[in-house]
DNA sequence: AACGCTATGTAACTATGATACAGACAGCCT
DNA sequence: AGGCTGTCTGTATCATAGTTACATAGCGTT
């Protein structure tokens, strides 16, 4: 039940901490696993755990009622929520749904405890503010990208982040695209389609391989 | 130069703050006014200031590159702007824009300053949390709005929370809501022709009037 | 009344969203 | 192999929203 001292030291989120909050943190934490695609919050919920992800990644989006969804931002190894910290901070229920993207690792901290720590160790508030900062980065970038930029060039944009060179090959369904730029799958077709008529990139059931990465570039 | 105690008492900011902070705060700030209409932060500042309103407005939007607009929160009296705590906490740029909405009269605070009082008061923490909070959800709500929601729907909903009353009047006009809503004014003014059509708003230059609240709720 | 500025109306076209359904592919079973 | 099943993709059609361009109307000033 006792997580490992020296993995608590190498989280940038506890770097500074002194040896007595370190091990109070290894003495009242776990690590936990989840399968891929388990839902790990949704809207409304009471934020129970403040979590750290430490292997693996959860996708953070907005659903609306029918079922349409827009991914807000990914958290990644050794990061953590800022939608969570201020749900436990200022008591309120999460805003959003969060579901693992991979099987995910992640160390566990009982919501009050991270209150506790965080009012009293300023090492965790400084970054908990550069943290919170980065992650509202993201979501106003996001929602620059939803309302100004047309869907062609979002989508080339996107192919692009998970497409380094031409030949590279991403997996993923028109669906999975839709929802993570809060659209419609016919859409993503669509546009796909017309990209795969321009030879920039080609189509497989699940996959797209990039082929020209300066005409996506130029979307 | 010197500003009044017992209104640095009164802010709910500074409600818990023991009488040396105050008396620290009375003799570091200012109070300072602005016209209607005046920039007080566009996308890429250094905060240089932190305010806090005491009288008036400011609008906190998005703008595209083609001058496309959408309002991101409005700041009212006693509040402040998330985005600038977190422009001085993280030492980064501001990322939008903020413009008078009123005439404004405004707390002004050296940003060292501030992240210096920030640091050593929890008090304020606790505060800037709240706040943090409130804002965070306001951006979110926004944002739900922009994707989800008909632009028929949040129109009418933007003429219900200025309109309490059925023949009560706005002063507005098309192109002030498109920004609001970060559409086009065309879609604006399409979409007030259906409602007036409909009898549920009357239309003149440069305001609306609300005629059946009904039909503008169940939009 | 004439002018100029701003607000609003209208039209035509493109882009995006929604729904429905058809066809294609992969994995699996027999 | 052949056929079954669930998922993914393609296509069509229509509704809504965004863009551009230009016309008309209101209102204050001279």
């Amino acid at each position: 039940m006792r997580v490992d001292i020296q993995l608590i030291k190498n989280l940038p989120m506890f770097a500074g901490a002194n040896a007595s909050l370190i091990e109070d943190i290894a003495s009242n934490t776990s690590i936990k696993m989840f399968p891929k695609g388990q839902e790990l919050a949704y809207e409304g919920m009471n934020s129970e755990w403040f979590f750290i992800v430490l292997s693996g990644s959860v996708r953070v989006y907005k659903m609306s009622d029918t079922g349409k969804e827009v991914t807000l931002f990914n958290i990644h190894e050794q990061q953590s929520c800022i939608l969570t910290i201020f749900s436990i901070l200022s008591q309120k229920s999460y805003p959003a749904f969060a579901s693992t993207q991979t099987e995910l690792t992640a160390l566990m901290i009982p919501s009050a405890l991270f209150k506790k720590w965080a009012d009293e160790h300023s090492i965790l508030r400084d970054y908990i503010f550069q943290s919170l900062s980065g992650r509202l980065t993201d979501i106003l970038n996001t929602f620059d990208q939803v309302i100004f930029q047309r869907m062609d060039s979002r989508i080339a944009r996107f192919i692009l982040e998970n497409c380094e060179n031409e030949g590279d090959t991403m997996n993923i369904t028109h669906e999975q695209i839709s929802h993570e730029l809060g659209t419609n799958r016919v859409v993503i077709s669509r546009i796909l389609e017309t990209f795969s008529a321009d030879s920039a990139i080609t189509l497989g059931r699940g996959h797209i391989t990039l082929q020209n990465k300066a005409y996506l570039q130029s979307k």
